[in-house]
DNA sequence: TTGTATGCGTTATCAT
DNA sequence: ATGATAACGCATACAA
């Protein structure tokens, strides 16, 4: 057995409630005694049951975040691991432990319900994806402190959540093309349907609308959730009577498919075409060339989460709070000035 | 306040350990009782407390995954993300939650230590990394589950890991590049001072030896860390009395230093010079030619590892075991067969 | 400043 | 088949 509060009260000659004041930082304690008890700790390796405090105080510290990975692809997501290591670098800095739980859909009872009903975390973060209104409901009849990443689809303004500004992303990708002289921009979706997606087209019109663009709507192309479509959609894009001298693209491996089809078609880049893709991983800077794009820092997104969950903890009044965090554009060879 | 075993004990009528029966499966117990007891648990929202249990059973069913990130670099990379995906799947499936912890030194104690002596995981997977003579001293006079990942420096026969078979992996590539009919390969390596390129060189060895071919040391290149030293030694290769006729990569970033620097001096990939790699990700596919790699499933890295350590739990006498994932090969165009 | 007593919710031992 | 009781290790209200 290992050696417990009482063990170390008995050793020095007090009583154990001692022993926990000290141990809990309890100023009231004097000088003397303390510094017994302390000695007596180390000599007996006494550590604190987490066990036996957890239930004394009814929390665990511990915060949990949910996944939902249907494959390993989530998991391989560089974008989304930034995010994570930020998550738990601010709580390990705050005293509490990170719990992951993939958010499978079981028989009866979801991972995620079961964390909170039975009380194994103190706070959860949930990506948008797996926010149910059956879940929002058990979060807020129980009290319960929860964060999501990235805008939800329901209850926007009666949740705290954490997202990337994705409509000033697409109008800083578009403002950029713009001020290095292309004027006709395609748009090489990954998916229509995200609301992320909706956020950046947004931008990117904005973004047309003040330069006095028209936007062709014959330039923008949903590849519905299958990147390799995006070779096509360049052969698409060329066959136009107007055809864009700059192509936009969802992702990296979306830019990768547009490249190569540019490629075979001889056309250059930049020179005839500009690309610019979203995202910095996982490899626009090996491209060729390599790719301008605009990119997050997903460490402050994490981070944001993750501090604003602790506080929600300590401060059950913590009011709800929506945070955007800011894109930032990197520039290479891709999106060179149009001469 | 939650309901509790009291709560629906008081509601049917019985007493707080027939309940707890019930919740346990206890068979022993008449069914109409138990018929009444579920149905009041149902009525009543009943969720048992994990807290409580936990300290009752002296467990968490809860294991610690411990991750050596420096920066956020390790978070990103993605072969080590499958590998935390397979463990998640797996300890889930088990009914264990995972935990996970960064570990940094702290000033006293480490997040690991905290872990283990504040009993607030049943059992840990330790990154080699992080093993060090003190926590394996602390890991087996507290009796405490553990595996490793990857092949740890010291105690190799006195623990549980589960590594990569690297020196399958180098002499699968060698062989691979051999059988295409290249004779000559040169090595670039990432760090040789790493356990996994000691054993990749040697596996390298002994396919060329195998082979009836010679090892050129000047083949050997090390970047001691830094990848776009392949840039240069590349061009080092190429002014060597014998050239090499192919060039083994230790990973996707120096494999595109090398083609980027293969390109430049107009050396086109494969007639004249063959290039391959480890590791499939993260995008090796996407390369020019795309790279025929040595990967490792590193799903099964993790899921081995995890169902060792629940064995490992639920069996105190289990015996230690060092587990090889082998390597496959993945065959395209940077090693076409050599006319 | 310190001790006593009680409770946190559950499990387990020993009864009946 | 079920109930009473103690125990898990710690925290805290109340006393002293």
């Amino acid at each position: 057995m290992a050696v417990t509060i009482k063990d170390i009260a008995k050793k020095v000659g007090v009583s154990p409630s001692t022993v926990s004041r000290v141990v809990n930082g309890n100023t009231l304690i004097s000088k003397e005694t303390r510094d017994k008890i302390f000695a007596a700790m180390k000599e007996m390796d006494y550590h604190p049951n987490s066990l036996a405090r957890n239930l004394a105080n009814g929390s665990t510290h511990t915060i949990g975040l949910v996944i939902d990975a249907q494959d390993d692809n989530t998991f391989s997501n560089a974008f989304f691991n930034r995010s994570v290591y930020a998550i738990e670098t601010v709580l390990q800095q705050n005293g509490y432990n990170l719990l992951i739980t993939n958010d499978r859909e079981d028989k009866n009872c979801s991972p995620v319900e079961k964390l909170i009903l039975e009380k194994r975390v103190d706070g959860v973060i949930l990506p948008s994806s797996s926010v149910t209104q059956k879940l929002i409901n058990l979060l807020q009849k129980n009290d319960f402190p929860f964060i999501i990443l990235g805008e939800p689809e329901i209850e926007k303004d009666e949740t705290s959540w954490v997202d990337v500004d994705n409509l000033l992303g697409g109008e800083m990708a578009a403002k950029h093309l713009l001020d290095q002289g292309y004027g006709s921009i395609a748009f090489i979706l990954e998916n229509q349907a995200t609301i992320f997606a909706r956020n950046r087209v947004q931008g990117y019109r904005k973004a047309l609308d003040e330069n006095g663009c028209k936007v062709h709507t014959d330039y923008i192309i949903d590849c519905k959730g299958n990147c390799e479509a995006a070779y096509g959609a360049v052969r698409e894009l060329m066959s136009l009577q107007e055809k864009p001298d700059a192509v936009l693209c969802a992702n990296n491996v979306i830019a990768y498919q547009v490249l190569r089809a540019l490629r075979d078609s001889l056309i250059s880049v930049p020179e005839d075409m500009a690309v610019m893709s979203f995202d910095n991983y996982p490899f626009a800077e090996y491209m060729d060339p390599p790719l301008s794009v605009v990119d997050v820092d997903t460490f402050r997104l994490g981070e944001q989460a993750a501090t604003d969950l602790i506080k929600k903890i300590q401060n059950a009044n913590y009011e709800n709070k929506q945070t955007m965090i800011a894109t930032e554009l990197i520039f290479r060879e891709s999106t060179k000035r149009k001469k």
